[in-house]
DNA sequence: TTATTATGACTGACCAGTCAGTCATAATAG
DNA sequence: CTATTATGACTGACTGGTCAGTCATAATAA
């Protein structure tokens, strides 16, 4: 009882990885499902036996990328390092994975046009995104100050700024390709846990790693 | 002879406003030239009495924001000052503009999704903004390491970041309202001047200024 | 043959932009 | 002052093109 057999799940990535394509090239307004279909190299027709709408086609891209964030912040979770260097670790891993698939990263901005008029439980909730973000980060930096590398006193705000930090860095990149976005991770790191006043430190300049350290699913 | 005088600029301003205040609401990819006609009061036609076409607004939008950027930094340019409070300044005028003009701010994000696929010369060439914010805050900063209130070899990549922090807790406050833009001026000085490591500075917790120091044109 | 998948021509809604006509105003004439 | 007329701002019905989504038909495998 199978004629024609088809991986329906593995064609819908097919085709959801041309429409992200698709999307970082035109922009998700300029995209007609037409061009999402010839990408995919199959007819306008067949996009819809995958997905129900052009918006759900944005929906899952959407979907795509909370996972990725999803999968940051779990990496983040192994305990028993200082929580320093797991707050490091977590801006290296944020900054690799939105460098290692640049494509989905310029989706970003139509997910953020869409986002931006849907409510707490809408498609796409770019909000509960950044909000899993700084907790996280909130939740690490509290603990650094307790284990004495952070200073006492930082909450939600400081990680708001840190969360914008690697936010900013890319809007500069989506804007301007020449800015090096994987680049940016070190001095990042650099300036919000250093600061940019004289150095003051007995411990010598900032180690810098060689970067990179998402593994991507 | 001279029959029903209407001061032309004048009612293209009208009608801009109100174009900035439906695609805030709406966006721009949602918003249609009978909502922005009917937002400002008038009739459909009338709209293209001042404007060529739907993107002329949004270009004119362009232009309306990058105008304020050229004020805030054409503020910072007065010298005397040591140059690591020109550039708190600058941080403080940034924020606290977009704070002002919430509308103006939420069409930003329309900006960055029709900005992205324009060459160097386009209509709207968001890149060259940020280039101009990233070359002050370096400049500011080389100079602030020359009078030795930052540590040395600042460049560039600190410039993005700082500027980087700026826009990503703009993002945040677009997808959350809940987030308070113009409360992040101080903490992302904090976090960027003296850093999260532990306190090293003798000169007590950096000073808090009661913000706001923008004079919009 | 039958179940399933693929196709692309088709439809109907939508909307940017147009333009022939209306109207309020102000200049001028009587 | 009132009537007349010139002017251009203003209007909204209309047009033409576009495109999301549908569906009758074809292709293919079991």
């Amino acid at each position: 009882m199978a004629p024609k057999r088809v991986d329906r799940a593995a064609r819908r990535e097919e085709i959801l990885s041309a429409a992200v394509r698709v999307f970082a090239r035109q922009g998700f307004a300029a995209s007609r499902i037409e061009d999402v279909a010839a990408e995919a190299g199959i007819a306008k027709g067949s996009v819809y036996l995958s997905f129900d709408s052009r918006e759900a086609l944005l929906s899952a891209a959407f979907e795509r990328l909370s996972e990725r964030s999803a999968t940051v912040l779990e990496q983040t979770a192994a305990d028993g390092e200082p929580a320093l260097e797991r707050l490091s670790g977590l801006v290296r891993s944020a900054v690799a994975m939105l460098a290692d698939e640049p494509d989905l990263t310029r989706v970003m901005v139509d997910l953020w046009a869409a986002g931006r008029h849907t409510g707490d439980g809408a498609p796409f909730d770019m909000a509960a995104v950044y909000r899993a973000y700084r907790g996280v980060v909130a939740d690490l930096l509290r603990r650094a100050a307790e284990e004495g590398d952070l200073r006492p006193g930082v909450g939600e705000p400081e990680a708001t700024v840190v969360v914008g930090a690697i936010e900013g860095c890319l809007v500069q990149w989506l804007m301007d390709p020449s800015v090096r976005l994987a680049g940016l991770a070190e001095p990042l790191l650099d300036v919000c846990l250093s600061g940019l006043r004289v150095s003051r430190q007995p411990s010598g300049p900032p180690d810098r790693r060689p970067s990179e350290s998402y593994q991507g699913p």
